[in-house]
DNA sequence: GATGAATGAGGTTTCATTCAT
DNA sequence: CATGAATGAAACCTCATTCAT
C-alpha cells in the first residue's frame, strides 16, 4: 500500500458503501456499483480491502464513530439526567435526519446474512453507551434523583432500548412504517411530541414503581 | 399415486425454511439448503410455494400466528395494567426459549433486501399490538391509575419498543450479544430480575414524570 | 395396454396435445398441461405414449391424415389441371379456417428443435404429394396442355412450396403477419383474390416462359 | 485490465450462438453450451447481452444484414425483370451454401416459440422485399413486359414465397429433406438446372394466364 | 499501480418422467 | 390400472473476485 488513497477518495467509497449497504443490505449491495459511483475501479476497492466483508466492516466502524457525535454533547458532567437525555433524544432526531445511512447500516449489523464483524461485534459496538448510562445512573443514584431499586445495568439496556428504536424508527424503512402505524402519518413532523413523551416516560421509569407482583 | 407431503412434513419445510431465513437473511437462504434440511426435493417446494417470496411470506404469516399466541394471556380484561404486562413479559420470555425462529424470522422481516411481504407489511403485523397497547391505556387512564399527560399512542410505541427489544434480545445473534454486554453473561439465566426490573421501569413510566423541560 | 383408452379418450389426448404443440411449440408445450386439459393423468399419457417425443410423433400422424382430406377432392381424374389448382387453393382456404392446428403442427415439423419423427419424416410426409403432382404435369404434358419443358419434379417442388406457403400463411402467427405486411390487413378476407391470383401465376407458369438465360 | 473481446471473438460468439439458435430452436438453446463453444465463460455473453433473448435478437439482426447481401446485386435499375430474377436465385444458391445458419436462424424466426423481437417483427424483415418486389412488378407492367392483370402485391407475395422455401431447401433440415424427395437425392449439385426451371416457372408466371374460373 | 473485462460457482426455477398408493 | 405428487437434472442469470494490460 504504497501511495494511499487521498482521503477525499477514501471517504467517498466509504459513504458509497455505507449507501449500498444501508439501502441494499449486505447480500444485495454490488461492489462493482459502489465503485461506479464513488469514481473509482473495482480493483482499487480490492486494494484497500481484502474483500466484500472488510469493506462493510470498515463501514461499520466509520458509522460509529460518526454515531459519537450524538453521545458526545451529553458527556458534560454539569448536566442533569433528566437534561442528557433531553439532548440525546434531540442529538438522535437531528442526526437521524442528517445521516441516515449511518443508522441504517448500523441495524445491518443486527441482522444475520451480514458477516461476522469481529468476534466481539457487539462488544465494541455497545460497551461504551453501555458504561455510559450505567455510569450516569449510578451516579444519580448515589444523588438521590433516582429510585435506588433500579438496577443501573438493566436500567442502561431498557434505555438503550428505547433510543436504538427511537434511531431506527426514523431512517429504517420498516421502523418507519411502524412509527407511522403506532402514531399516525404525520409523526416525524412532530419531533417535540415524541421527545417531551419520551421524557415523561422515561421520567417516569427514572423513579421505578414497585408494582407488588 | 405418490403420498402427498404429511401434515408434519409441509411443518418441517416450514420450521426448516424459518430457520434458514433466520439464520443466513432472506438473500442468503438457500432453497436447496431448505429442501435438503426437510428432507424432500427442491421440486415439492416449488409445487407448495410460488416462489422464495412466498415461501418467505409462508414463514412470516406462521410466526405471526405464533406470536399472537404471546398475546392471548393477557387479553384478560380482568387483569391490571401491570398484571397484563408481567404476563406479556413471561410469556416472550418463554416463547422466545421454545421457538426462538420466530422471533428471529420477525426481525428479517425489518430489513431491507427482505421482499415486500404485502404493501403495508407493518400495518397488518404491528397493527394489532398498537391498537391493543393503546386501548389499555386509555382505560388505565380512565380508571386514573396511570398518569394523565401521556399519549396513548407514544406510550403503546415506547412500550412496544421494549417488548420486541426483549423479544430480540433472547433470540437474534447479534441482540443476544449485546444483551450480555450490557448486563452481564448469565443475564439469560437471570429471567426473574429482567421481569421485575422491567416491571419497575414500566410502572414508573406509567406514571410519567414532568421534567420541566 | 390391456384396455386401451375409449377412442373419444385418445382424440381428445390428440387433440389438445396438438394444439399444446401448435400453439407453444415442441419445447415449451408442457405434458401436464396437455394431461389437465384432456381430463386425463399425467400418467396415462406415459402410458400409451414412450414420452414426449412419442405424443408429438402420434400428433403429427394424425395431422398428415387430417390434411389429406385436402387432397381427395382433387383427385378426380376428370378435373383438368386448372381446375384441380382451383379447387386444391379452395381446399386449404377452408381447411385453415377449421382446423388451424394442423397446419400450425405440420409447421413445427420443420423446425430444429423437434424431435426427429422418424428417419425418414420428410419422405412420408412429403412422398404423396409429390408423387401426385408429378403425376398430374406428366399427364397434362403428354396432352399438350402444358409446356414441354417444365421439369416435373421441379415443377411439383415449386408449386408444393407455393401451396405450403399458402397453408402457412393462413395459420402460422409470424407468416400471418408476413401475409398482412405483402397483402394488407384485410388480405384475410379476400380469398377469392388470392385464390384467382394464384391460379392465374399458376397458370402462366404452367406455360413456362424461356427467357434466354 | 483484461483485453476486451476481439472483433473475432464477439462475432465468434454471434456465430456459435446462431449455430446454436438455428440448430436447436431457440427453447432448447443453451448458453453455456454457446459459451463454451465461442471459448469464453458464460458472464462474458451477460455482459455483451442483456439475456438470452437480447442475445438471440442480435443473432437475427445480424444474419439479416447477411441477407441483405442477397438483395444489393438485384438493386441495379438496368436489369430486366428476369435478369434480376435469375441473379437473385444465383445469390440464393450462392449464400445458402456460404451461411446456411443464417437462414435457418431467419427460419427460427417464424416459429413460435422464439422470443419477439419487436412488436412488429414480420413488416421490419419483410417489408423491405415487399417493396422491393413489388416496386419490380409495377415498372414490368408499366413497360408492357407482363401481364396487366397481376396484382403487384399477390405477385410479390407468390415470388417471396418461391424464394423463401428455396432459402429454406438448401439450408433447413426437413425442407432440405423434403428438398431431395421431391427432386432426387442429387438435387444439390444441380443448380443450373434449378435456376433454369425456377426462370421458365417464374418467367410464364410473369405473363400470367386466365384460367377462365 | 490502476483498470474493468473475464471468470465461473452458485442460486432460483421448470418440467419430463417415475412410481408409491 | 389410474393417479398425480415427488423427483432432480438442467437451464438461466448474477456478481464477488481475479489478473492481463
Amino acid at each position: 500500500m504504497l501511495k494511499p488513497l487521498t482521503k477525499a477518495q477514501t471517504e467517498k467509497i466509504i459513504r458509497m458503501a455505507s449507501e449500498e449497504f444501508a439501502n441494499n443490505g449486505y447480500a444485495h449491495a454490488s461492489i462493482s456499483s459502489i465503485a461506479k459511483r464513488s469514481g473509482v475501479s473495482v480493483g482499487v476497492i480490492y486494494k484497500y480491502y481484502e474483500d466484500k466483508k472488510d469493506l462493510f466492516n470498515a463501514c461499520v466502524v466509520k458509522s460509529l464513530e460518526a454515531l459519537d457525535e450524538v453521545f458526545e454533547s451529553v458527556q458534560d458532567p454539569d448536566l442533569s439526567m433528566i437534561e442528557a437525555v433531553d439532548r440525546l433524544i434531540r442529538q438522535v432526531q437531528k442526526f437521524a435526519r442528517k445521516n441516515p445511512e449511518y443508522f441504517r447500516l448500523y441495524h445491518q449489523i443486527t441482522v444475520s446474512g451480514s458477516p461476522e464483524i469481529t468476534d466481539r461485534t457487539a462488544e465494541l459496538i455497545e460497551g461504551r453507551s453501555a458504561d455510559l448510562y450505567r455510569g450516569v445512573l449510578e451516579k444519580a443514584k448515589a444523588s438521590g434523583d433516582v429510585s435506588g431499586d433500579l438496577d443501573p445495568s438493566l436500567f442502561a439496556f431498557f434505555f438503550d432500548n428505547l433510543m436504538m428504536m427511537l434511531h431506527f424508527s426514523y431512517t429504517c424503512g420498516y421502523y418507519e412504517d411502524r412509527f407511522r402505524v403506532f402514531c399516525g402519518d404525520d409523526i416525524d413532523k412532530k419531533d417535540d411530541l415524541v421527545r417531551e413523551q419520551m421524557l415523561l416516560f422515561i421520567g417516569g421509569a427514572l423513579n421505578g414503581v414497585h408494582t407488588g407482583i
